[in-house]
DNA sequence: ACCGGATTTATAACAGTGTTATAGCTATGT
DNA sequence: ACATAGCTATAACACTGTTATAAATCCGGT
């Protein structure tokens, strides 16, 4: 409600072209991968000059950085668009379906989105004073982790994981495994798409049994064997 | 024995140049990335002209594919260099680990070798008319796969893991699983080393777990619990 | 041993790239 | 209405990979 949150007719214009420049630089990303973006190509298709994107966003790292937390928030909304299943366990694996999708159908976010090459930006940066070892980028509290997280944590209170599991920790196994199938399976490796489908089915439930109690195992044998 | 493959002084010659630029390409990506692979500096470097990598490798595609050969004889090389422990499952933890001490210590190589925009290299390429996917590369027969595959056999000839299970999809669910984790710890997602090194332990007992069968399980957990 | 054809080389030009300095314009605030 | 601050367009700079061309080199057959 405070009044200095109203938007100027030159601001708006400016946000416009923001937008503007973000949606033919996505539009290039996704044709032709991040190599494929050029600051000319780009400024002639939004009708403007390479200044814009200096003034915008410092830079073409800038414009490549605020592609890279678009890809995170529309991880994130793809992930909260997952029905929370009465069932922990399935919710899990209906997440992880969800997370290959969003990869296999969005490559070139996902590519930007795992790339080490880039820097760490500002929204995923945990403050700490940096070490020797490489910048480190933390997941833990951004949205598209939080339904992983709140699943995982319902799978402890119904006893189907160990209740002195660290949540995070059980998250970040199931996203390496699910990461790890999609990289792979982006970058080539496999011999057929059913091969594919069927090595990440196998994966993940590999690595779901061997994160359960016997009882959550009991449970979740009961779930796949019904198929 | 055939005479014909003595090699000639000039054939020689040839043969060393084309070492020395990989060399001195290898040592480029090591200190930047793919990306500081310039073509003049290398020339510079070696001492020649930048006709010499057209001539060599075809330009700079065939450069990096080359290198790209290079990365998986490296890491067949390290994962041979893994002892046969007589326990099969011990022998796979201890792959598993010598496949994550070389990509930490590889890191360009190991990005090269997982990068989704390369062209399908021959020495990968299963022939198969394509179809409207992306090419598919195949690691199946590639000697560093084939450490894993025996390790599984193993495991499989002792009862540890299921006596249908198919080695090539096993091989692949471990292979995706570690490949995750690496893959997250080289782009930085991660709070310290320490927790990287312990994901690595809790998603690759998990997955190990999960592929285990009873007999397997309680064998593998007497292992762990020794520690 | 030599010489002719093929191959490899160096040089330079071409078409791109990101970045930056500069000068002009536009739009805002007084 | 004016002065000023910010943005933009133009052009130049230093690069990049690739290619055409001409000179040099190497190789095999006589």
């Amino acid at each position: 409600m405070s009044a200095e949150e109203k938007t100027s007719p030159a601001e708006n214009r400016r946000n416009a072209q923001r937008e503007a420049l973000l949606d033919a630089a996505s539009e290039m990303l996704m044709h032709g991968g991040p190599d494929a973006i050029s600051l000319r190509k780009l400024a002639t298709k939004v009708g403007t000059s390479t200044m814009a994107v200096y003034t915008a966003f410092g830079g073409k790292e800038g414009l490549i950085t605020a592609l890279f937390e678009e890809a995170f928030d529309r991880l994130a909304t793809a992930q909260r668009a997952v029905p929370r299943d009465p069932e922990p366990i399935l919710w899990l694996a209906n997440l992880s379906r969800a997370y290959r999708d969003f990869a296999l159908k969005n490559p070139s976010y996902y590519a930007l989105m795992i790339s080490a090459t880039l820097p760490v930006p500002a929204a995923l940066r945990h403050d700490e004073p940096a070490s020797n070892e490489p910048a480190a980028r933390s997941i833990a509290r951004h949205p598209s982790y939080q339904n992983l997280l709140d699943a995982i944590e319902a799978c402890i209170a119904e006893g189907s994981m160990a209740a002195d599991a660290d949540p995070a920790i059980i998250a970040d196994a199931l996203w390496a495994t699910v990461h790890g199938l999609c990289s792979l399976e982006l970058a080539g490796f496999h011999l057929s798409a059913e091969a594919a489908e069927k090595r990440f089915g196998v994966t993940a439930g590999a690595v779901m049994r061997g994160l359960l109690t016997p009882k959550g195992l009991k449970k979740y044998e009961g779930f796949t064997r019904r198929r």
